[in-house]
DNA sequence: TGTTGGTGTTACCGATCGGTAACATCGGCT
DNA sequence: AGCCGATGTTACCGATCGGTAACACCAACA
């Protein structure tokens, strides 16, 4: 549209610059894996410059930040929708959260647990991703023996680290096996299963 | 030792230097990632020149290739040297299994599946990494089901793909909880539990 | 009107990536 | 002895990595 040879400036404030990098660090760091996208990717799909990511955050590193960051609140917002719909039925949260997490991680493009992904790309154990990784673990895990607990589970320690054990197995088999493998959709059976059993009931 | 300032040359024959470039390249590519390591990392740690690698190997891609073939080798030894120790005894030897993959993931410095690793590391579904390690899942699932079938369970198919998924879990949450959690102390019982449950007795 | 602070753009930095050309040097062969 | 093929070494290629300096520009405010 501009007659003159210059290149097309457009301004964005400081504020909407930031969220337009983080969507793009997002979705590109999700879907591609946060250390083969580099900056150059992330500041071209956010339709920045490269500057305006360096004035908004120090690093890749501090974005990383961000990025596990809203990660962990996406996360939690998923667990809490599946579990509060069963205030007083501990046993039916644990089993609508395992429903829904299949129904997700069998979507068509599904790229696994983000938090896996960065366990998977960061080798050394001390790296601040795999700290933030095993606390978010930690406290999945804290939240399931609670669960268990409430649904009056015999071991509620035991039946957690079974569930624990079965989302992760959901997480990478979507990778592995692939989101459309018949693996994928045994998962809410097993999870009945090992509730129902702990519960010390017969499965259904 | 030498009083030239010539650069000590050493000379190795092409068959060791493919083994030595191997070797470094498997320990490398397993334990930091095989997109992190350079392949002048290789080359150093195996002690020979980069020419010597690009003479052996075609490309990085052609070493990564190798280096799947030799982990699948690995994990069908393995493999087959839990179950063959109960030749009469399937269920003893998903068992058998179960105990000793467990024993391997829970020691210190343990990296995780190394096909899982890859499926991480790149993003392409049809990266040739990613196929080959569908077909490896494909291949441990169908010996899976022939030896729940084995066992007698009623539905092998579906006692495999509960088994598929705590072998997916148990990589993972030595990655995410750690090697010495309780999460994957648990991997046996978890096992033992699913193979009773399916041979229709109850667990001891 | 002039100044000032933040923004966009360009160009660049040193390091590392996978990969290669050219040549020195060696061992085995005739 | 003389040759030749395979190996070792150096130096380099273009591309990309994360990150930055310098400067053009614009808006709000005095």
């Amino acid at each position: 549209m501009s007659e003159s040879g210059k290149p097309a400036r457009t301004v964005v404030d400081a504020a909407s610059a930031s969220a337009r990098i983080l969507d793009a660090a997002e979705s590109l760091f999700y879907r591609e894996g946060t250390r083969a996208v580099g900056v150059d990717a992330v500041v071209k799909q956010a339709g920045v410059n490269k500057m305006s990511l360096y004035r908004q955050f120090s690093s890749k590193d501090e974005l990383l930040r961000q990025y596990l960051k809203r990660r962990e609140a996406m996360f939690w917002g998923y667990f809490d929708g599946s579990v509060g719909q069963h205030p007083d039925d501990a046993a039916a949260a644990l089993r609508q959260y395992f429903s829904d997490v299949t129904a997700r991680a069998t979507r068509d493009g599904y790229r696994g647990c983000p938090f896996v992904n960065v366990a998977a790309e960061y080798p050394e154990p001390d790296h601040f991703a795999r700290r933030f990784v095993a606390e978010h673990k930690r406290q999945l895990l804290a939240r399931l023996t609670a669960l268990a607990a409430a649904a009056g589970a015999r071991d509620p320690a035991a039946l957690a680290r079974a569930l624990a054990l079965l989302i992760e197995g959901l997480y990478t088999a979507s990778q592995t096996y692939g989101t459309d493998s018949p693996v994928m959709a045994a998962v809410p059976q097993v999870a009945d299963l090992l509730i129902a059993q702990a519960l010390g009931r017969d499965p259904a």
